[in-house]
DNA sequence: CCTGCAAGCTAAAACGTTATAGTAAATCTA
DNA sequence: TAGATTTACTATAACGTTTTAGCTTGCAGG
């Protein structure tokens, strides 16, 4: 079996009787811009079908300048909700003619720089990121070199940046309004040490909603490293006991977990002596004892703006900056 | 804001005084090689970093036909599994220079067909494709033409092709045979109806632990659909339970889910009225009232292998067929 | 019977690299 | 000191597209 060589535009031309010019206007279905007769496309269609022609993206991109593909930069594509919001951006992404590199930053600033690099050196068309403490001058670099970007996730306030998000403030407020309307007395929440503005604004809505319904003060505010998450976990929750709350609010999935796990070794109830809300959906919090009301972020809407907008910069040259953001919905179920 | 213009070789070049083919010489790693000299290398080292070069990834591939990239086709990226083993090949990968394009077959042929030939166009140097029930053409066919390719997760035995996957009888025989061990009496086993060997593998393990531990017989086996799983997991663990099994093993992370929310629902009380063992890890296992046994895939040497094998083919054009087994370790806990 | 214009095509340069073949000068060989 | 070899570099053709500009025809209008 000799291997095979593939098929290029000009054994096309050659089959055909034509120019190769001609079967790259017919095959990138700009026929009719160069008015080729309505015979010559479906003769040059029907031999690119027959010879089985599949373009070189490599020699397109060159002469183009355009690649037809996107580089998303997640935190890390192994944690359960940038793995959906990966799918989901894969799947709108194909539908609008895009080939994705997923890569993840696992937070770190240097990585991202260098992911960044990668995918720019491959001619990205255009880029997502999830940014991450102290990236904001790989994306201001970016972003005054006019590469089409869009931030996830996580907008920068003081950028003039698009970026599709959670309305993490009012999620949070929420999330807390109803452990309170539930009866809880004493709310404590549960979150992230970090500079990034989704925390901060899922700690605002914490503490808005505190105040607003009139609790004496703010009770008392975890703060917990990325790190070394288990082991904190036991110092944090302990503390939290400690003050006698009866209801927790955690910031993300990844802190849900963790809590989690020592409150069911230690055997304290939910909802009864501990009411709980959590981010993010997980089978696990389906099948905890007492299922968990959590703040459900639309995966498919997120992931479906994420592209629209990524792809508008790119196609259309618009660079007008769109800040989206987009209501979670509270699941309510047995922990609270 | 004047758009900068990218650094071209052709730049350093010209700012070196030396010609372009010099440069590239050096900046592929090649000085030595067609002996340019030390100061040459390091002058023009240091003026492409000034200038900071990144080479044009479309240019290279057109010219040299490698691409450095990789296409991964999973069955779901957003399956914790598969989203595990692509953080595992996204960091094997770049660490030997490459950059990968993931895409979910959601376990279509037709879909993989379609993500393999966009990959092929791309020019990936080497795939990594986990095979769906119909897609043998599809990867003979590629592996007829020389495309560097290995299969993961499900090997084809009757192809000449390089696999990589957990050795799910023997994984299977230990997860039965502990069951037993703990003093099971009748156990079931819930599995999918597929066509592939890991599946044929896992029922195999089963019936041969069965059967050499004298059970009176294969005590039932329960087929499902990958569609209508969660529907369908109520009438297949009724029929189980009707026959008194007093264990259950999953042959899957997707099945264990279905059937973990029917078991919470009725009640059923494990391991007391059922023991149970599941495939792959999750956190749903680690937080269900009684944390679940486990056969726990090897996440990063399945990853780890996969890559080196893949790369393997591509840079040193080893076309030995490779078909690596990894075991599995039972993660014995308080279900079993 | 020339002029202008549209229709339908082609020629050829360009995109930014890499790789092959080669050249000129310096050094060695004998 | 003539030839051989080595050292350090250069010229140039490719890679497979896209795109710009231009080239034939045929035909209508005057």
């Amino acid at each position: 079996m000799t291997q095979k060589r593939k098929t290029l535009i000009k054994d096309i031309a050659l089959e055909a009787g034509v120019s190769p010019a001609l079967v790259s206007f017919v095959l990138s279905g700009k026929g009719r811009e160069h008015r080729v007769s309505e015979k010559t496309v479906a003769q040059v269609v029907a031999i690119a079908d027959k010879m089985n022609y599949l373009p070189n993206a490599s020699a397109q991109s060159l002469r183009s300048g355009k690649t037809k593909t996107l580089g998303v930069v997640l935190s890390d594509i192994s944690n359960p909700f940038f793995a959906n919001i990966a799918r989901g951006i894969e799947d709108v992404a194909a539908h609008r003619g895009y080939t994705v590199f997923f890569c993840s930053s696992d937070e770190s600033s240097d990585k991202m720089g260098a992911l960044v690099s990668s995918l720019i050196a491959r001619n990205v068309d255009g880029l997502v990121i999830v940014p991450c403490d102290g990236s904001e001058n790989i994306i201001r670099r970016l972003s005054e070199n006019n590469v089409p970007i869009v931030l996830f996730d996580r907008p920068y306030r003081d950028m003039e940046i698009s970026s599709v998000s959670l309305n993490n403030f009012s999620a949070s407020y929420h999330a807390v309004e109803h452990l309170i309307k539930s009866g809880a007395q004493k709310v404590g929440m549960v979150a992230y040490d970090q500079n990034l503005v989704h925390m901060h604004d899922r700690i605002r809505g914490y503490r808005s909603a505190m105040e607003d319904a009139g609790m004496k003060s703010l009770i008392t505010l975890g703060y917990t490293k990325m790190d070394d998450l288990q082991r904190s976990a036991d110092k944090v929750l302990a503390k939290m006991l400690d003050k006698e709350v009866d209801a927790l609010f955690f910031a993300t999935n990844s802190i849900s977990l963790a809590c989690l796990h020592y409150i069911k070794d230690k055997g304290i109830e939910v909802p009864g002596q501990l009411k709980l809300v959590g981010f993010d959906g997980s089978d696990a919090f389906d099948l905890f004892s007492s299922s968990i009301t959590y703040v459900r972020q639309p995966i498919s809407s997120l992931s479906q703006k994420v592209v629209e907008v990524v792809v508008e910069m790119i196609e259309n040259k618009n660079s007008l900056v769109n800040n989206i953001q987009i209501d979670g919905e509270l699941i309510i179920r047995e922990s609270s």
